[in-house]
DNA sequence: TGTACATCAGTGAACGCGCGTTCACTGATGTAC
DNA sequence: TGTACATCAGTGAACGCGCGTTCACTGATGTAC
């Protein structure tokens, strides 16, 4: 039964939202379509009606995911925490699309790639604005670097079944990036 | 036909390297059984005299290819070169497991788990024993959070399209890398 | 050492299953008058 | 504003395909004598 016009945007919201949590919990392989459209209150054959194909919505997801910024913490030093926690590494669901997705971009098409290369450059422009570095070139390099330690981590932590190896692997890498970046006075 | 012991022997070798450069270059999904051992000279049904199913090909694999350490470079300067450069970057077949498959470790087995867990404690122990500082607490937080970085740098640099973005992340992360651990008098 | 035969590693056809995708159908929407 | 009907978003059965896995068979191996 067709629906209004309204009600077809949203439904349209309610996949990307299903399947960028879904994708961030069990990767794109192990996440059917129907398993998505049931996610959002939908059937299986609607989903043709809103993306062209699986890849389709894979890469629209993670424009979609990658779009939005990651809500308020635009304090360095919490957001450092936040991102380095237990309670995100045991959410991958609600958690950075980077480190549940970036590894399996690789097998992707053209599409998601390009989604991830655009969220990569807004997330290194938007660690350069939050570390107060004077150098614009010792910024930059401390915001790639500080990046690549922190989705490296999250995605190491996630990987291995000893609780107290992962958490020291968080608590570290935070440790070793804060005082990298004190010692190169960005804290 | 039957085959010597010898035979079988290195037959389960060649399975476990085919897999072992398959999965690394394509992910552990997007392989097949019957891929590896044609990869391996053999046909598909065979494969069940070696193993008991594809996700215990999965464990053996990574038990087989993180027990074998990186050959060579234990110059930390030159095995971070080789390990950011593109060179590693473009041929994931023949490059590190960790940065391969680490990501999509998350989702297979507890044995598969575990076989990651071990590779990892091995490899911070290595780069312990490699960097050159005094205190060991900070010795051991420059391992975890440089393998961090490393690992990070390079599933990024390949989940993008951009070449020049690519090359700039293993090459800051690389500079990052050396003057956090030179501020730190590691290197 | 040579022979007879039981063993068993490897072969390839076949299976059942879940997936992405298609399509005829339904009935609420929204437009033309 | 109210009515008649064309549109089309969503439904659910069905498809073809590739996958992991099984199994009856083959013939070289390696042991018993």
């Amino acid at each position: 039964m067709k629906v209004s016009r309204e009600q077809m945007a949203e439904n349209r919201r309610r996949i990307l939202d299903a399947a960028s949590a879904l994708f961030r919990d069990r990767g794109f392989d192990a996440v059917s379509v129907a398993e998505v459209m049931k996610a959002a209150g939908l059937t299986h054959g609607g989903f043709y009606g809103h993306f062209g194909s699986k890849d389709d919505l894979v890469a629209q997801t993670l424009a979609h995911v990658l779009a939005v910024p990651p809500g308020g913490n635009t304090e360095i030093r919490a957001y450092l925490e936040a991102y380095l926690s237990p309670r995100h590494r045991d959410n991958p669901a609600a958690g950075c699309p980077t480190a549940g997705l970036a590894a399996a971009i690789r097998h992707q098409s053209p599409m998601a790639r390009e989604a991830m290369t655009e969220g990569l450059r807004s997330q290194i422009a938007r660690l350069e604005m939050a570390l107060p570095l004077a150098d614009p070139a010792g910024r930059r390099q401390a915001a790639i670097g500080s990046w690549a330690a922190m989705v490296g981590a999250v995605v190491l932590a996630r990987a291995i079944d000893d609780p107290a190896l992962s958490d020291e692997i968080l608590e570290q890498t935070r440790a070793w990036i804060e005082a990298g970046t004190v010692d190169g006075s960005a804290l």
